[in-house]
DNA sequence: CGCTTGGTTGATGTCTGTCAATTTTTGTGG
DNA sequence: CCACAAAAATTGACAGACATCAACCAAGCG
């Protein structure tokens, strides 16, 4: 059974009554993602949408001539594959488990009639889409206007806010990150990115490790990404 | 008042009955903008969203050090400063007429209403960003991949699919692009777009002009952007 | 305890941003 | 209608950031 308490608080359900969230529930299926696993590729169709309840997933797309890159990370609480949102019937990226991660899933077929039934769900989705495409401009300037340092800077700063966690004055990120993980971020290489690492770790910045990410001074790494606010 | 058979065609209004495109008609006010004027400015409380009926907007964004990009191409037909559809209440951008241009504008607060009276037309808004969100994750994996002349390849072949004119074997691009629009579609500066356009021009792939640009071989230019697709 | 994966660091070449000078086009006011 | 100014574009020289190539080290893991 779907632990109801878990999913009730989440943003993307506000305002949402309680018959319209139990007949919700009542068709989701809960699934386990060992690390490493695919929860489906791009290119397919897309069969179902889902919810990440636990872990994290990294969306990677390939482009036609083989190079990866990383697309977001699905945190906790948020929508993935919601192909039917954006107009197409395949999966336009490859979500990878990060970690041991467990999601719910629905049939893609449900999603238009739940769209339909609540404008609420409709406009909670359509906001987080418009959330997503607000980051995604954000990137686009910073990739048009910032060297690769202020890039990782930022990628670096992202990754601290959405998956962060804080012991006394570090903020460790919650995840396996490695520095090929980052330069698929930012559009560089993993060199790059290991040179700018143990430069900053020599600074005091961050401290690295193997697929270890932990600022130690986030303050510092700001004033370093160009933007004194975020 | 306002042109009924314009507006009904529109894809982002399928599927709404004939009185609540009345509705939405009689709350609207058109307005007309001389070329080089903006329609509002980033930052800017979000009063009213926009749908353009003619001409041709370019949506601009300036970074804390000044730097400038250009978000996207807004072209007629389409939905522009749709603040709340991504939840904020201010306008992220600032669109200016690339040509002489006229739009309807709605006060922002009918935007709720709409949205949850009807669904079908929360679905179309919720689409419409989302084709926005997968062509800016587009752009994001060419400015990851692709190096400048390939990243300018892609711009003049989305240039010439959302306003190209087509006369013979040319197509032409129907509003006036500058050098430096095009770097700062593609992160790059106005000199190396020159050398490249000029260095195309020699190799008979397009035709050049003070804010003109023509493609003269389009297969060409896509073997070159890398991907035989598109 | 070896193998695999991830990370570090150096050497080198090149793409492309910066600086600079010149030309071409357009628009405007006398 | 011409002259002049402003805007856009072209082209060259140069430097520096960063990708590429390469070698080596560290840490998990079976």
């Amino acid at each position: 059974m779907i632990d109801r308490e878990l999913v009730e608080v989440l943003p993307i359900l506000q305002g949402l009554d309680a018959t319209a969230l139990d007949r919700l529930l009542t068709h989701a299926v809960q699934r386990n993602y060992a690390k490493g696993a695919a929860v489906f590729q791009q290119g397919e169709d897309a069969t179902h949408f889902f919810l990440l309840l636990r872990g994290r997933l990294k969306v990677l797309q390939v482009t036609a001539d083989g190079q990866q890159f990383i697309v977001r990370v699905v945190n906790p609480g948020d929508l993935f594959g919601v192909a039917m949102a954006i107009g197409r019937t395949q999966y336009p990226g490859t979500p990878v488990a990060a970690v041991d991660s467990i999601a719910l899933a629905w049939p893609m077929t449900m999603m238009h009639d739940i769209l339909q039934r609540s404008p609420t769900l409709a406009i909670n989705t359509m906001q987080m889409i418009g959330q997503r495409l607000d980051a995604a401009h954000e990137r686009l300037r910073e990739m048009s206007t910032h060297d690769v340092e202020g890039r990782v800077a930022h990628a670096v700063i992202r990754l601290a806010r959405e998956a962060g966690v804080i012991s006394g004055a570090e903020i460790r990120i919650d995840f396996p990150v490695s520095r090929q993980d980052i330069a698929e971020m930012t559009g560089t290489t993993l060199h790059t990115v290991s040179r700018i690492l143990s430069h900053w770790e020599t600074k005091g910045l961050v401290k690295g490790g193997r697929q270890l990410l932990v600022i130690t001074d986030l303050p510092g790494l700001r004033r370093l990404a160009g933007e004194e606010n975020d």
